[in-house]
DNA sequence: TGTCTATGAATTTTT
DNA sequence: TTCATAGACA
């Protein structure tokens, strides 16, 4: 009779449980998304509560979406009224209104990756920091790290204790924040920061949202961090229905901040809370959950739950050992081909999951080759992409002066003959000023030293107030083309003809869609709005399910998605798991990986396929790679018979020359001509995995070896000294049997 | 100023 | 292998 008696016991007390704090424990494909669609319906049909006064935050725009289409299915009238949203764009949502109570103007523009990288760059270039020394990309990382404990520049700085490293990175975080504030920008952690901000330093706001939000769900809360947890905490805190879904064996992110402890302590921070734990699986077979199970069931300091399945046990687990690489492409696609063309499935029932997104490369050109469609989800993100940059940043200058970046990124592009000198006097004029970047070109006439290149400062500080004039009454479809073609952008690509210059045409016409998109979508679009929308989104929100192509994604990608056949590839130990987390021995990077294994495992609904390749190009050099530990830690029985893993040492031997393929072998003749010079040897009577003696070091486990061309690069995992990386020739080695 | 070349560096995952 | 940057030169 009604929708709710469709659920399980456990899935039906989940929805009905609606008072107080909860923590619902979903282990993958138990259907947690529907107990969150239902619970709204429940809260609204059966207990009145106004849909006004919902929040359900999950983690990307593609599961917001989703989860909206879902709820306004099963809601109907006055559906529209409840916040469905990722957590980043509820924060963009709030501080679009409070943003001035923190100073900022509330206009304010946000920065990816790429801008924060071009900010940190600078400062070191200002404060004379080597970056050799001093990684931008670490810098970040320790920034955004500290972003997410909330700990904020100066509390940074009184904590570095005479550290000089730390000392280096909280003087370049302290620039970092003046520069974004002073360009009214936030980066994506600043917008989860300063929202709690706001909250926390405003009663009424704070009030207003408490009072709001009476009821909060929180998807995927195993990602989530601190900041975020303090979001929620803030916003739940005065009438605590606050109801989380996790899987703690899913969570993936610890790299960027997330904390598990969230999910691992939720009963010690709301001692009353409920917990009700999901665990009938509705995705896969019976032999893919018991492989799932079999992995997950290694990793210590896990919430126990064992997930079982009504459904069938269905095929095997299939395992394929292929020579290398392009093998592996090789066969996987043309496995996928095979079926397909007998009419046994399409091509949109099967996803190709790897570690990294370099793996995506070769499987790329085998289904160009092949021609059979596919798609790859991640690597450059379409709004990375160059020519999109440039364009947005043409539109942010419109938008807002002040985005400095944003300026100096197009200010020379297309090539006007404004070089690095004259910036350079502008930056000092404008900084001695504390203008914006835009506003110090606007008085050139007074910057010293400028001569004729003025001229040519005037002429587009005059085509982008000409723009601006434009925006306040024509169509954004109509300002892109005026840019476009003032601007002299696609005229240079057209002349330049080539390939990539026709590709990123394609891309700005992309670029065009997204907008008109937009324009028709949105009630009242704005060129902020557009703006916005377009800083929060990623490419994997835009995957169209009708369209009939193989999906190609990192594991971390497909978390949250689901494929009747899967195929794992590449799953060799330094490669997945990582060679990093290999190294440096933490026990918590492995299991952080593991979880990637039994994520990408659980989205098969009923066949996967691991795939292995004994060699691998990485970097331009030769990899040869032990079988992944996690396919090992699956129980032998599972495997498709004949196609069992090999685990003999011979198996991952290095290979002679003659069994390279042809791709190869002109690689390897190469080589052979170098290390004749450098005595690299044939190949090596060790292998990964073999106990190796070192005259020095002693006795150790080989654990990598790297064809680097002019020798082996072997490391070992000895057991007094560590890992250590060396040449094979020097080195020597000896096998101890 | 812009373009070309050489050199070096890096590679895990991304809302 | 590929990208990015710095330096040399037109």
């Amino acid at each position: 009779m009604s929708i709710y008696e469709t659920l399980n016991p456990m899935q039906q007390e989940a929805v009905c449980h609606t008072e107080g704090p909860l923590l619902i424990l979903a282990g993958a494909g138990s259907g947690k998304t529907r107990v969150l669609t239902h619970r709204i319906a429940w809260l609204i049909d059966e207990k009145g509560v106004n849909p006004w006064n919902i929040l359900a935050i999950t983690f990307t725009n593609k599961a917001a979406g989703e989860m909206r289409e879902r709820v306004d299915d099963i809601v109907g009238f006055g559906s529209e009224q409840i916040w469905v949203s990722t957590f980043h764009s509820a924060c963009v949502r709030i501080l679009r209104r409070f943003a001035d109570h923190l100073g900022y103007e509330r206009n304010f523009v946000i920065y990816d990756t790429d801008d924060q990288k071009s900010v940190i760059k600078e400062i070191c270039k200002r404060l004379n920091i080597d970056t050799k020394i001093y990684k931008e990309r670490a810098l970040l990382s320790a920034i955004s790290s500290a972003k997410n404990e909330m700990i904020d520049a100066k509390a940074y700085a009184l904590n570095v204790s005479g550290d000089f490293g730390k000392q280096r990175i909280a003087d370049v975080y302290g620039e970092y924040e003046k520069v974004l504030y002073k360009n009214n920008a936030m980066d994506f952690d600043d917008l989860l920061v300063k929202t709690v901000e706001v909250l926390r330093n405003n009663e009424d706001v704070l009030n207003y949202y408490q009072e709001r939000f009476k009821y909060i769900m929180v998807d995927e809360y195993q990602d989530t961090n601190t900041v975020q947890f303090r979001l929620v905490s803030l916003l739940a805190g005065k009438y605590r229905n606050l109801c989380v879904v996790g899987d703690d064996d899913q969570s993936i992110y610890k790299f960027r901040g997330a904390n598990i402890y969230n999910i691992l302590n939720f009963e010690k921070e709301f001692s009353d809370a409920k917990v009700i734990k999901l665990e009938q699986n509705y995705r896969s077979t019976q032999t893919i959950l018991d492989a799932a199970n079999s992995v997950i069931r290694h990793n210590k300091g896990r919430k126990e739950k064992t997930l079982w399945t009504a459904n069938e046990v269905g095929d095997k687990i299939v395992f394929h050992q292929y020579q290398n690489e392009y093998d592996e492409a090789y066969q996987v696609v043309e496995e996928i081909s095979r079926v397909v063309s007998q009419g046994k499935a399409h091509y949109n029932d099967y996803a190709i999951l790897y570690r990294t997104n370099a793996q995506s490369r070769v499987l790329e050109e085998k289904f160009v080759a092949r021609s059979i469609p596919y798609k790859i989800v991640g690597g450059i993100n379409f709004y990375q992409r160059r020519e999109i940059k440039d364009i947005l940043a043409y539109l942010k200058t419109i938008d807002n002066g002040r985005d400095d970046l944003a300026v100096r990124r197009i200010i020379n592009v297309p090539k006007r003959g404004i070089g690095m000198t004259t910036l350079n006097r502008v930056i000092e004029y404008g900084e001695a000023r504390d203008m914006s970047f835009f506003d110090a070109l606007e008085c050139c006439d007074d910057i010293p030293r400028i001569g004729k290149t003025g001229e040519k400062i005037k002429g587009f500080v005059n085509m982008i107030e000409v723009f601006r004039a434009q925006s306040e009454y024509i169509t954004l479809a109509e300002l892109l083309t005026n840019v476009l073609e003032e601007t002299g952008y696609i005229k240079e690509l057209e002349e330049e003809d080539t390939e990539v210059a026709q590709g990123r045409i394609e891309n700005i016409d992309e670029l065009m869609n997204k907008i008109v998109a937009y324009e028709e979508e949105e009630e009242e679009p704005t060129l902020s709005g557009f703006l916005e929308n377009v800083a929060l989104v990623s490419d994997i929100d835009s995957l169209d399910e009708a369209e009939d192509y193989v999906m190609l994604m990192t594991l971390h990608s497909a978390k949250g998605l689901e494929f009747p056949y899967v195929y794992m590839c590449g799953m060799e130990d330094g490669l997945f798991p990582s060679y990093m987390t290999i190294v440096n021995d933490d026990p918590e990077e492995i299991e952080e990986e593991r979880r990637l294994c039994y994520v990408g495992i659980t989205r098969a609904k009923k066949r996967l396929t691991m795939t292995y390749a004994k060699s691998r190009m990485v970097r331009g050099s030769t990899q040869y790679n032990m079988l992944s530990r996690f396919v090992k830690e699956i129980s032998p029985e599972l495997f498709d018979l004949g196609a069992k893993p090999e685990k003999t040492k011979q198996e991952s031997r290095i290979q002679r020359p003659s069994d390279f393929s042809r791709k190869q072998t002109t690689k390897v003749a190469t080589a052979y001509g170098k290390a004749f010079q450098v005595n690299k040897a044939a190949a090596l009577d060790y292998t990964v995995g073999d106990m190796v003696r070192h005259i020095k070091f002693g006795v150790g486990t080989v654990i990598n070896i790297v064809d680097g061309g002019k020798d082996y690069e072997v490391t070992v995992d000895f057991e007094k000294s560590g890992v250590k990386k060396m040449f094979a020739s020097f080195a020597k080695l000896k096998l101890i049997d």
